[in-house]
DNA sequence: ACGCATTTGTTCGTATGTATT
DNA sequence: TAATACATACGAACAAATGCG
């Protein structure tokens, strides 16, 4: 059995060190770290092809099949995507496939057609309380916040407000994100350098106020789907907060429970 | 290298073989699909330990690298439980652990508590259109259907409409669902025989009616969670079709995007 | 059109580590 | 302590998909 060479953190806490957790972990747990820090670090970018897997064998000094076991659940995360006989890739939000990973409205008949988007409102201002805890900033800090209202046959159904960190957005204007065809994460990512990893939700019903009822085009009461998402990159760091209400008249939100 | 046995089903269309797909799959992918079997034939039950990586390797003539991949899948899927120096373990409801899988609803502040149960109301009837779609039975069909109120710290959150197919579920009474003790799918499972394995759920935003709203005490047009489940069990067959109401002014339904 | 090199995917075998009883 | 079972790690070989010459 090799013992696990210097140039391995083995001496620094990784995946399992806790307190009062084990000291040690695994081998291909330590070199999925190290993976996972290029990834952050941009030493490769997102729709590139990381090193194959016989490369960063050699590179890490441990055999092809814990470099694959790191891999694998790297892929299982979502971070990394496999493609027999080419390579494996970053994760990219730019791609058709992923396209709707984070869309979970459905319509009730019929195809799912792709969204228009109207941009209502794009500006910096001072993070409010809720926004800065979520965010994990100091309340005051700059925020962007984004207005904008998605439709589906012409008929609106999605109005969502977006808060974004100004540290790491500066220069987002509604004339960028009108003009950019394709995923706002998308965007985010190729502009920004901000990779939404994963995300998470809390969904209510409550009754549309008067702004947001004229917005959806329903009368004030009405009852609509209010979805709040953290979004979460690298590290578990927040990097967007958002409220969306769903008119869910003629859709409904799908979730698979496993 | 060995060629695949003869007690392996590599004749028959196995996980990959579809209409234009593949004719073969990977031998972990049948050993997974024989492993299925008896789990659905009920050889090893809900809670008991499945033959050990090594044993299963002999029965079915691979090596336990394979049988641990088929495995890995099966875990990872939650129908096994891998516990390291025990064994791997038939997945079951009544699980501590395991128990609030599919309950996403969570309090807005203060800690999850378990709910109290009311049983309103458990009879049979011939299945309506909607609920013998949903159920793939006939219309017509006999189907139990159960009505009952969660509540948390005394008030009324959830209402929630259950629909079984009769045929699978002889002998449900509101006395045995009120007796036991534990989570529902943990009866199914012990008394009828019946796994859950995973859900659909459709949520949408909806006003309260004249009934519901009093049962959750609140007033009629209030703004309420509608969340409908299809559960299935092996081989995606649906067991459960249910309605459930959720009041979200003191809790949220969470869910996870990754 | 064909073959070859590259890369991931599958399968086997073996040895050792860690957790449980 | 010893036996058992899952977990990790290595190495080797072949299969399947892809892209290039």
């Amino acid at each position: 059995m090799a013992t696990p060479p210097s140039s391995l953190p083995n001496d620094m806490p990784a995946a399992g060190a806790e307190a009062g957790g084990p000291a040690f972990s695994p081998l291909y747990q330590q070199i999925k770290v190290l993976i996972t820090r290029s990834l952050q670090a941009g030493e490769w970018r997102p729709g590139e092809a990381i090193p194959s897997e016989v490369d960063l064998a050699a590179r890490f000094r441990v055999s092809q099949g814990t470099v694959r076991k790191a891999i694998d659940e790297l892929a299982a995360e979502n971070l990394l995507v496999r493609r027999q006989g080419k390579g494996t890739f970053v994760a990219t939000h730019s791609e058709e496939k992923i396209q709707y990973r984070f869309l979970r409205l459905m319509p009730d008949d019929g195809e799912l057609v792709s969204a228009q988007r109207r941009f209502i409102d794009c500006r910096r201002l001072r993070a409010p309380a809720e926004v800065a805890r979520a965010l994990q900033i100091r309340a005051g800090d700059t925020v962007v916040q984004v207005r904008r209202v998605l439709s589906f046959h012409e008929r609106p159904v999605i109005l969502d407000d977006i808060w974004l960190p100004g540290q790491e957005f500066k220069g987002l204007t509604a004339e960028r994100l009108s003009d950019y065809r394709g995923p706002m994460y998308a965007l985010f990512e190729a502009e920004f350098g901000v990779r939404m990893i994963r995300a998470e939700e809390k969904l209510r019903a409550v009754a549309a106020e008067e702004g947001s009822a004229e917005l959806l085009a329903v009368a004030p009461g009405h009852p609509l789907l209010s979805v709040e998402r953290l979004s979460l990159t690298y590290g578990d760091k927040p990097v967007e907060f958002r409220r969306g209400l769903y008119n869910t008249a003629a859709h409904y939100y799908r979730n698979e429970l496993s």
